[in-house]
RNA sequence: CGGGAUGUAGUUCAGUCCGGUUAGAAUGCCUGGUUUGGGACCAGGUGGUCGAAGGUUCGAAUCCUUUCAUCCCGACCA
């Protein structure tokens, strides 16, 4: 590199802003004006397809079906299990009043009183309870069993201190809720996933991972064990990179759903729930990338090769898009994502340093 | 929720201590031209309720009060 970054803070000077900085000038996310939220752009957004998409075909593999469950969930639900409304309770989004309307004095909207609602309801931070609830209608036989469903969808935790994918108000992720027939079975299926994972982790994206199990005091609220694997970031941190959580029959008792087993007995459900958020791309960036900006594993970049032709006036550039095109069109037949960035207002220096502070694997430029 | 810092142009910031013309710079953006092998250059232009509210004053970005927000360090967390 002739010339260095001018702007990016050095991973030496301050880890945590350099941090900061690469999210927004590599053009992956940025801060939204509710704090704690942000705006996944477009080049950001395209990781996260792509990771998504992966780990779609791996449940699918493994057996598991998509559904959705609602954003909104009655208050009284989070209270029936004991320890979980101990661990989520006391950072969720609230909805009170189901309506707005104009001030008298002219300045604006207020909360209209008359709409208060008579059950307050939480914006979910995690779906168990609303799955469980619908589960006890699903549920009646061993015969219903297993479900092996995943949902992908937004949740909402009200962090004290947030930062861009690593720890938002409102995130991304996927949540799995499977319910089976046996303990032996539901164990089974959380240590599968935490495999899934890691085999995702270190697979695509190319981040070593630690597998261990949560202590007490770090389990999830309301689980009998928490599997994890664990990243590393590069001042030798440890992040939680994705959770699989085996929940024994506390929800089931919780939300009273039992089936009759071969036996014709009753007996209680057994659960597992598992995820993996937008803390992924955190984790990614945290582990791969440097002073120069974003790195990028090619089987997760948006953008695979850059070609940057260099000329000096327009018959120059006619004859090598020609060339360069031929070249896209065979790169892109392998399945490989090409840009031709023939761009006329940018310079090529400055198209090189952009691509390699948005981590483009593959950046050439066309004599 | 505790400790620290900061709010001024799209962005990064100077000016605030010590009140005084029309609030500045860089960068970005727009126009024209020259350029084009690692973040181009020249000329012109665009861009601001100085976070908000109240107060002091002949006069407030600057002083006082209140408030809101953001960032950093802790505690909490996928």
């Amino acid at each position: 590199m002739a010339k260095e970054l001018k702007d990016l803070t050095k991973r030496s000077e301050n880890y945590s802003q350099w941090y900061n900085e690469l999210v927004v000038k590599a053009d992956l996310a940025e801060q939204a004006p509710v704090r704690g939220c942000m705006v996944i752009k477009p080049y950001g957004y395209a990781i996260w397809e792509k990771i998504q998409r992966t780990l779609d075909d791996k449940f699918k593999e493994t057996g598991h079906v998509n559904a959705y469950f609602p954003l909104l969930i009655p208050k009284s639900y989070l209270s029936r299990e004991a320890e979980h409304v101990e661990g989520f309770a006391k950072e969720c989004a609230v909805v009170t009043h189901y309506r707005l309307k104009n001030a008298e004095d002219g300045s604006g909207v207020i909360v209209d009183p008359a709409a208060k609602l008579e059950e307050e309801l939480i914006v979910r931070p995690t779906s168990e309870t609303i799955i469980w609830a619908t589960y006890k209608n699903w549920i009646k036989s061993y015969r219903d069993l297993p479900i092996l469903c995943n949902q992908w969808a937004n949740v909402m935790r009200w962090e004290m201190r947030p930062r861009l994918f690593l720890r938002t108000a409102e995130f991304l992720w996927q949540e799995g809720h499977t319910a089976h027939a046996t303990r032996e079975e539901a164990e089974q299926e959380a240590r599968r996933m935490q495999q899934v994972y890691a085999d995702f982790v270190e697979g695509y994206m190319a981040v070593p991972v630690v597998r261990g199990v949560k202590s007490e005091t770090e389990r999830f609220a309301g689980a009998l064990d928490t599997y994890t694997i664990e990243s590393m970031t590069q001042d030798g941190k440890a992040l939680q990179c994705g959770t699989s959580h085996f929940l024994g029959q506390n929800f089931a008792k919780a939300f009273d759903v039992q089936f009759i087993n071969k036996e014709n007995k009753l007996e209680y459900v057994w659960a597992t729930s598992w995820g993996v958020s937008t803390r992924l791309m955190g984790a990614l960036i945290m582990a791969h990338s440097d002073d120069n900006g974003l790195v990028l594993p090619p089987k997760l970049a948006p953008i695979q090769v850059v070609i940057v032709p260099i000329y000096k006036n327009e018959e120059d550039l006619a004859q090598i898009s020609a060339k360069v095109d031929t070249l896209v069109e065979a790169l892109k037949k392998k399945g490989i994502s090409v840009k031709y960035d023939d761009a006329d207002n940018k310079r090529p220096g400055f198209k090189f340093a952009d691509y390699e502070v948005k981590g483009v694997p593959v950046r050439d430029h066309a004599p």
